[in-house]
DNA sequence: CAAGCTATCAAATATTCTATTGAATAACGA
DNA sequence: TCGTTATTCAATAGAATATTTGATAGCTTG
């Protein structure tokens, strides 16, 4: 072989994981699985589209290497490879988001009205110090899969119902799957219309496990 | 707008910048401006494709806001859009390399036989000891561009003509544009035949340069 | 071992990307 | 102002990718 033929051959390979990036579809497929594993059917009805264009783009993904996939009885798992492959997508939707302005005026369209914010840091000091509480405002099964140590599961769905279980005289954060997620602002403004102090914690759940690593994981 | 269409919206101002690492052309172009910023016609050549081509995926690169793009008289140069650029294509090629065993394969059969490589922190205290020589075997113009302190620039082409500049008696470690290029894992070899010690410095001067900020950069 | 799920495959169509060509534009120097 | 050089634009043909539909395969349960 050619050394230029070796080396379109090398940009070639490279490519395959970046056309793993190029589809918006993909891209959102991506972001479910970062929140938690599923089976095929899950993942269509949860992004809108059918079974068997997901799995299709599944098979793309997992191609490239960025999920993996496992047999569980008659469902087939997909979930994200590892912590490099998270690592990728959160870099991408990073960079795109300081880079386009296109991306930040969707995501305000999407997102509605500005609401305060808390970082990491400081929540973990008052959440120490019970100034605090934190309340996961995805859904259930999520939760399940993975969660920031010492939050409640109130699935955005089930608040106004559960309003009583949340103190009025403390500070309520809430969070969800990341900068990008309506849940939390939604969660934030219905907790202020009821008289409390709430904020949204600027991280998701996927942002805070890297961040966090927990003494099991390697 | 409703929910569901604003979220198209952001995956797809996402995806824009996945698109852009879509392409084997595109990658390759990146990787030439990784080294040194270039005008359009320079970049053509290098890349063996149409000027016209090349325009084209140099402002699909500029649309991602992945390289930025200024007027030098009749010349319209092209470089890297910061760090964060460089640092997602680094991201995504070696996730590439390590998902992807053909990426390996590929690179295998590009670079030729291995040779032994120096790591960065063994380097740094070698070359303040006046142990090892250091040199950049990249062309002229991508020395000039940037190099790590202490480099002498001999560019491969130029190597057997001026052996004579090199010791025989320290070691001698060489490097180029990154893991994939295939400069420095040439020069290695022809030291070695000409009976010298030699190794291969893991990292290439984009890697370097992220890796080692210098005091003046932000 | 048949029935019922879930996921995948295969083929056809629609859509989007890419490369090429030739013409148009912008800056420069005579 | 008029060539010259460097870059971009516009149109098009060809290639690759996405989506839908209907058929198939693997596993589980009765």
């Amino acid at each position: 072989m050619a050394p230029s033929d070796a080396k379109q051959v090398l940009f070639e390979a490279i490519a395959l994981m970046g056309k793993a990036f190029a589809s918006p579809r993909r891209l959102e497929l991506l972001d479910l699985l970062a929140q938690a594993p599923r089976g095929v059917e899950e993942i269509a009805g949860a992004s809108g589209q059918s079974t068997a264009n997901t799995s299709q783009h599944l098979q793309a993904l997992h191609a490239a290497g960025i999920v993996t996939r496992r047999r569980e009885g008659t469902r087939v798992i997909y979930a994200l490879a590892g912590d490099e492959a998270l690592r990728l997508w959160l870099a991408l939707r990073d960079a795109s988001a300081a880079r386009l302005a296109e991306v930040e005026r969707a995501a305000h369209d999407y997102l509605g009205s500005d609401v305060e914010t808390i970082g990491g840091e400081d929540l973990v000091e008052r959440l120490a110090s019970g100034e605090v509480v934190l309340i996961d405002v995805r859904p259930s099964r999520e939760f399940a899969a993975g969660h920031i140590e010492g939050a409640r599961s109130i699935p955005l769905a089930e608040l106004e119902r559960r309003l009583a279980e949340l103190p009025t005289d403390r500070e309520i954060v809430a969070y969800c799957r990341g900068p990008f997620c309506a849940y939390a602002h939604e969660a934030v403004r219905r907790l202020g219309d009821s008289g409390r102090k709430a904020r949204r914690l600027e991280d998701g759940w996927p942002e805070w496990r890297l961040a966090h690593p927990s003494p099991q994981q390697t």
